[in-house]
DNA sequence: GGGCTGACCTACT
DNA sequence: CAGTAGGCCAGCC
């Protein structure tokens, strides 16, 4: 997962298709936030667009959009959404563990994927 | 063209 | 800690 350079001026579908791309590396029981994935996508500061990139994206794709929440290791949607609920059913069903309804950011980021695999928690 | 909204973030107070 | 301010940009009036 290393930083791609942009030009800044790539039409919309290929600001879209190296969101995915970054999303699709996401390894499972792994988070990140809308402003990580932009700056790995090479668009930092344009957390928003990851936002509109996740929700026009492609069915047939099968993305792990339910890696990708907000700063606060909260997700994005309504809580008590249907959409929240899968969200986090996903997410506990890899391991990703919830405390007062926030993800620890740090300790499931991918950076630390192999440490948890090692040393647990 | 302007204005508003939204699966957002950082920095500063 | 919480709250605010400014930035960001696609999409839809």
């Amino acid at each position: 997962m290393a930083e791609k350079p942009t030009t800044g001026d790539e039409p919309r579908e290929d600001r879209f298709e190296r969101v995915w791309q970054v999303i699709e590396g996401i390894p499972s029981g792994c988070v990140l936030n809308y402003g990580k994935v932009a700056r790995l996508a090479g668009y930092p500061g344009k957390a928003r667009m990851v936002g509109m990139a996740l929700a026009s994206a492609p069915k047939k794709r099968q993305l792990p959009w339910h890696r990708v929440v907000n700063a606060q290791g909260r997700i994005s949607f309504p809580e008590g959404s249907a959409k929240a609920r899968a969200q986090r059913k996903r997410l506990e069903s890899e391991g990703v563990e919830f405390e007062d309804g926030a993800i620890d950011l740090e300790r499931f980021s991918p950076e630390r994927a192999l440490d948890r695999m090692l040393w647990g928690p």
